[in-house]
DNA sequence: GAAATTTAGTATCGATTGGTATGAAAAAGA
DNA sequence: TCTTTTTCATACCAATCGATACTAAATTTC
């Protein structure tokens, strides 16, 4: 019944993904918005709402289609090697489109007006929530032997979460791919073992704490 | 000549500094602008320009009164003790004023419309000249043998930066100063000693590399 | 004290913001 | 074919954006 859509919905929220994600919330309009999806404002409007809404939508669709790597990289069998997926899935995520470096979780909406403040808020709490992620995942570590009882897997999560934005203002800041790599290999350079715990200590030559 | 001035030029720019870095370049307007200062709008026209002339002078200001710790951290005698300095001096900065956590580098302008370009260039390039000081301080470092040859003072400056960056980010989204100091204190557990080089590889027990 | 000069503050500028009313166009059902 | 329903697109809304004329008040110079 009716008149049936001309454009796809799903290709015009990808659009303006891309443009929240380079220029943050705040930052696109809806000049912007009509000529990335090349949709005319009240179809945007009608098809998802106001900015807001559609902002969230777009959020919502970052997570599932580009941050996808995340979950995924908690399944890796050790600690280690979650936070090396990690790190690789940003350096690439930050790097692969020219157009928008760095991450829309970071830039989207770190300071602006008073009335982006549940924007901000949404993107605090879902990056929260991939610390706890995180946290959780190091404390199955910690159980299965992976990580040290010493380790604090908060601080650890918390520490990751810190590198991977800090990466994200890089990124959008024009480091290369490479540049990126390099410092997630030092950030990752004495990530605590089985046998060494986390404070900085030369590592047990005896190796018998598992 | 002429009536004089009834505003403390130095006060109000620090109080235009305070609200850009709690809202942004963008996201920080006028109206804003003239209630934080107590000054009418063509009272800061006068003053300082436009608005990107105020926000460059408010930059400068920040620069010189919030970031000292940057510079004089640089003087200490060990690379390590820079970094923990710097880092204190960060965590102290992000958490000092609860009104405006965070770095007004940072999230002064991360991601905006393009008229923000010009401002968001400028944070960049004062980021990328930190980085270079402590580069350099790293090459200093290396040639006194306090950071063993093996280390790569690029990757070191800037995973130095990208934490702090992180930082800035997690201080925006609450987090406490204990929390930040307990990730940067992870942070420096990977820093390179004189016998350890930054590869992660166990300490060479002769400590022969001064 | 008068002229000259600078500032303070109101009131306003054109442009742009997010958000809609409205009518034409198009598709479905009868 | 005619009615109904939905979409499309122009045109427009009030509010706010950064930025200024302009007048009155204040201070210095002559």
């Amino acid at each position: 019944m009716g008149r049936q859509r001309e454009f796809d919905v799903e290709q015009a929220l990808d659009a303006a993904l891309c443009m929240f994600w380079r220029k943050g919330y705040e930052g696109t309009s809806y000049t912007d918005l009509t000529q990335a999806t090349g949709v005319e404002r009240p179809g945007l409007y009608s098809a998802f709402g106001n900015k807001e809404a559609l902002f969230r939508q777009a959020m919502e669709r970052y997570f599932t289609h580009y941050l996808d790597y995340f979950p995924a990289a908690l399944e890796q069998p050790t600690s280690r090697e979650v936070v090396e997926e990690i790190f690789r899935g940003a350096a690439d995520l930050h790097t692969r489109h020219p157009d928008r470096p760095g991450c829309l979780g970071i830039h989207g909406a770190l300071a602006g007006s008073d009335d982006a403040e549940p924007i901000r808020q949404a993107l605090i709490e879902a990056r929260a929530k991939g610390e706890v992620m995180l946290r959780e995942r190091f404390e199955r570590a910690k159980q299965e032997g992976d990580l040290p009882p010493s380790a604090n897997s908060s601080v650890l999560a918390a520490y990751v979460m810190t590198v991977l934005h800090g990466m994200a203002v890089q990124a959008k800041a024009g480091f290369s791919r490479d540049m990126l790599g390099a410092i997630t290999e030092h950030a990752l350079s004495t990530w605590p073992e089985k046998s060494s715990p986390a404070t900085g200590n030369p590592p047990d030559p005896d190796g018998a704490s598992g």
